[in-house]
DNA sequence: CTGAAAGCGCTAACAG
DNA sequence: CTGTTAGCGCTTTCAG
């Protein structure tokens, strides 16, 4: 491990001067040629500098921790690290991921844990999008969310989350420029998804807008976002829809997605043929043991976590920054499972 | 944050009889009492060390690293750093997961990386089963391979790998105590996974104990490990079979598996009445996107992470110590796919 | 049994 | 323009 020592001995200055010229601290300070000559020779010895002593000398750790919730089986959990990773990696920061369990005082032992490392920032990470309350952070260390928002109205933080709302509005276009008419949505009952009201309101406004706000949505909440409540759901739906079933449905998760299709073959109904489905979540391997391959949205984890990754940075080094709100867009992924709308009359026909 | 100086001055005595204190180096040095106290109220104070000043002194980070390559999508990646994790921290270490990405000189990067952050250690993960070199690391740094062996014959270096042979074994043997007879293998044929050798192996050797060595096993090799080369596998299997097919088959992978059920579908077979089945990985997702819920054998990617890392905890703390070729079982995953066979006489009557 | 002092590699005043 | 110096928090001889 060569050191400033060396490098200085070995030119016969001081390391002050070394470390002037490294650190680019040398307008009007060293002069240019040595300043180069430093860099070069540097470079020739293979210098990298002691990250424990310059941690120790700035209280400063080029680490950042990410904080999350880990269930070993969160289909998200690799994009996010992945993503944040990448993104701390090329703006010369380590990534340190923190696994924090469910129990009570978890969380503040994981935040213990990141500050003894002496991280220079952390991004809370939530398993989904929620709201949550400010951890207790001292206020010299920046902290950004990821995928919740706080409490209160302002972002008193900054935040990166998904817009849902525009993901669950595409999609629902996607369908009514295939012809789709009637179109209904399965949601899913519970508070605890902030996700569930916006992937509703996205769905009605792509409704409102293509087919004016006289049609009354059709809309059915399944208890939960798992494959069996949303099977039920969809049975559900069918039997209030009676006579004018709906061509097309969207779906609050993949999982939701691949009920209702279960729910739609029982119904003697072929997809994409007779119905079309969009999912929500690009969860992995779903596309794959899908079939016909679901056509869904988006959760950009890797793009969030980039995100909140580069905003951390720039808080870190802009301390002063006004908090912010980044809402990354969640495309919608083409593939089979839509097909456009056969007039009713044709339909009859075959 | 406070230091080992602020316990002293608040004790009234010096740094030095707080280090040796705190480090329990006070056999005979401190007396016991006053030892005593110090550690009360170092814990009193909130104390905890500056790992920045412990690595310069000693250079020793108490972090690890994890390097392995990444794809956006590994579905093993979660379980994989979430075992490794959880172990690091159990150790008192952090875990540094250092991305590698496929380009020529990434690998020799990820290492500078970790040697620069002056891990105590690392552990390198290869994405499938594979035989690589041995990386070049200096002999100071301990490493071990995960999911990989040395290119040699007697490891070199400590290894963790998988059961392969047992779990597959395991797997047969269940669909032979099912009282299934005629049972085929769906292989892979591609020498790059070295798994493909050792699953056969587990699945011959089950037959032959259970069947004798009289019995020719119905093997049939798909292209690659993909669902619509399972399915094409399947086919030729049938085929070959003519009038005396499987009534059960072991299968390279879950996604081999997924062909082979739609293959058997579309051969007019119900699952898992006409048709049992086992794949090989138990990825997320699978047992609940499949239906039948599929019946696996699990590649215990989290254990063995989990497993790599206390080995290679050992061999920090042990430098003398030998290397260890340790292998974890694959443990099989009972879902539905299995029913027992029905003797062909019965078959025929329905 | 306890304390003083040196030093790990680096930065940043401050002198020169 | 360059060098000297002190010190970040800790461990570890070495004296006392």
């Amino acid at each position: 491990m060569v050191r400033m020592r060396d490098i200085a001995d070995h030119l016969g200055i001081s390391v002050s001067t070394v470390s002037l010229a490294m650190n680019r601290k040398d307008q009007g300070r060293v002069n240019a040629p040595l300043a180069e000559r430093i860099r070069a020779t540097a470079q020739e010895m293979g210098y990298t500098p002691n990250l424990h002593a310059l941690g120790l000398k700035l209280n400063k750790s080029h680490a950042i921790a990410l904080i999350c919730r880990t269930s070993p089986d969160d289909p998200f959990l690799s994009a996010m690290t992945g993503g944040a990773q990448a993104a701390a990696t090329d703006a010369g920061y380590i990534l340190i991921t923190i696994p924090v369990s469910s129990a009570p005082g978890a969380e503040a032992e994981a935040i213990e844990t990141a500050l003894q490392r002496d991280v220079d920032g952390i991004v809370f990470a939530a398993d989904f999008y929620r709201r949550r309350s400010i951890p207790g952070v001292p206020d010299s260390t920046p902290f950004v969310f990821l995928d919740c928002v706080s409490t209160g109205a302002n972002p008193v933080v900054t935040e990166v989350i998904a817009d849902e709302v525009q993901g669950s509005f595409e999609a629902t276009a996607h369908l009514l420029a295939a012809g789709h008419t009637r179109i209904g949505y399965i949601g899913v009952d519970d508070d605890r998804y902030l996700a569930r009201h916006l992937r509703e309101r996205g769905f009605r406004a792509a409704l409102r807008e293509h087919l004016g706000s006289g049609a009354a949505p059709l809309i059915v909440n399944a208890a939960d976002p798992s494959i069996s409540a949303g099977e039920q759901a969809a049975h559900q739906l069918f039997e209030r829809a009676g006579s004018e079933p709906p061509t097309a449905l969207f779906c609050f998760s993949d999982r939701t997605a691949f009920g209702v299709a279960q729910a739609a073959r029982a119904r003697g109904l072929r997809l994409p043929e007779d119905l079309s489905i969009v999912g929500f979540d690009n969860v992995e391997y779903t596309s794959e043991f899908f079939s016909p391959r679901l056509t869904t949205v988006e959760l950009p984890h890797q793009r969030m976590s980039a995100e909140a990754v580069r905003q951390l940075v720039h808080r870190i080094e802009h301390p002063r920054s006004d908090p912010l709100r980044i809402t990354v867009p969640c495309p919608l992924i083409h593939r089979d499972s839509v097909r456009p709308a056969v007039p009713s009359s044709e339909r009859l026909e075959r």
